[in-house]
DNA sequence: ATTTCTCTACCTACTAGTAGGAAGATAAAT
DNA sequence: ATTTATCTTCCTACTAGTAGGTAGAGAAAT
């Protein structure tokens, strides 16, 4: 694990936690400059255009997304955990303030003005998560962990809602605890009495 | 009912439209000029500064807001039919368009960068609008038609964050539909075996 | 007659994006 | 080994357009 971030790589950190701050209209080419200590104009080297440096940052987020669940799937064996372990990382983000936000959810409540090529990014992130989420919920039951109500599909949209509304409530209340909170009941609810 | 509008109402009306599509950043007061008909000049003598739009603009749907819930409770008697007028409203806005998003919740996932008094104005709604939840939940759990897990304050954080998440997947997969798919099953789950 | 509204005309700061070149590293040709 | 050419990265300087906001004149309503 290198520290080494090359400039492209310096150029998303920083657009993504604008991103997850002020959405796809909050941030301007001038205050990653700014925030990094490099020309407009090099920006525009690495990525030539705004939609295109967005539209590359959402795939690496869906893959770094895409690498995580699928660690999590892989390391632990308990679907319960599983779930436990997703909900807990976006605890962990929102407490420290690290990304307190996911980028999809940001950008999908800008969906009407974003450009295609984004908007079908984030259409793929939530469709790929529900599809973790469901996949879990689904070994759960085979294994009498968990017991739906619904189809593991149904409940899966319905998780992840419910996570998003989260978040949306702990950052309007700027109150981290209330993810957990709201979130925490959720998980309990999908769990097959002993 | 008279469809004579003021122009600061007719102002506020179209910002409101243009926030719900993409947010604070996401309009312009050449926007509202170009929609309405009138310069932009024009639109800073009603509203001096854009801060100063919006929030009036939130102070308006949060007294909009706060009418429409009061009428709800006053005019429907069981507490499970008030909730179900309350998710009925927002499904019709989502399925015609009208009003697809939460104008607050849109400028919650902004609200790091958004000016004080909006921010302090949406955290009001939030806190207004479980505040409703709750009492709803309470009235109908002594009525003996709710059964909660929970205290009926934490319900409405969950039932609220639920309504909220709905709304961005339904956004996020252009489904409608899916509004009602993740909220109905989350008031069903309050109702009290009969 | 005064207040209310809308206008033209303008301002400064900022937006995304471009043109063209300089510095340095790398690779190829001599 | 040294020249030559190429590639990458970053720069200064610039464009056209848009942002929010202002000053002041002219209507319109009271």
């Amino acid at each position: 694990m290198k520290s080494i971030a090359s400039t492209s790589e310096k150029i998303l950190d920083i657009a993504q936690s604008l991103i997850v701050a002020g959405g796809y209209n909050g941030f301007s080419y001038a205050d990653i400059s700014a925030a990094i200590g490099i020309r407009k104009a090099s920006i525009h080297h690495h990525f030539p255009t705004k939609a295109e440096l967005v539209s590359v940052l959402v795939g690496r987020y869906r893959q770094q997304t895409e690498t995580g669940l699928k660690s999590l799937r892989e390391g632990i064996s308990s679907p319960a955990e599983q779930l436990q372990a997703y909900v807990s990382y976006w605890h962990s983000c929102i407490r420290d303030a690290s990304l307190p936000f996911c980028v999809c959810a940001m950008l999908a409540s800008e969906m009407q003005m974003l450009p295609e090529d984004v908007a079908s990014q984030v259409r793929g992130h939530f469709h790929s998560l529900a599809g973790w989420l469901a996949s879990v919920l689904r070994a759960g039951t085979e294994n009498g962990f968990f017991q739906l109500d619904k189809q593991p599909e149904e409940e899966a949209q319905i998780l992840m809602a419910s996570v998003h509304g989260a978040m949306l409530s702990a950052r309007a209340f700027g109150d981290p605890g209330l993810f957990i909170a709201i979130v925490a009941p959720q998980i309990a609810r999908l769990q097959a009495p002993d």
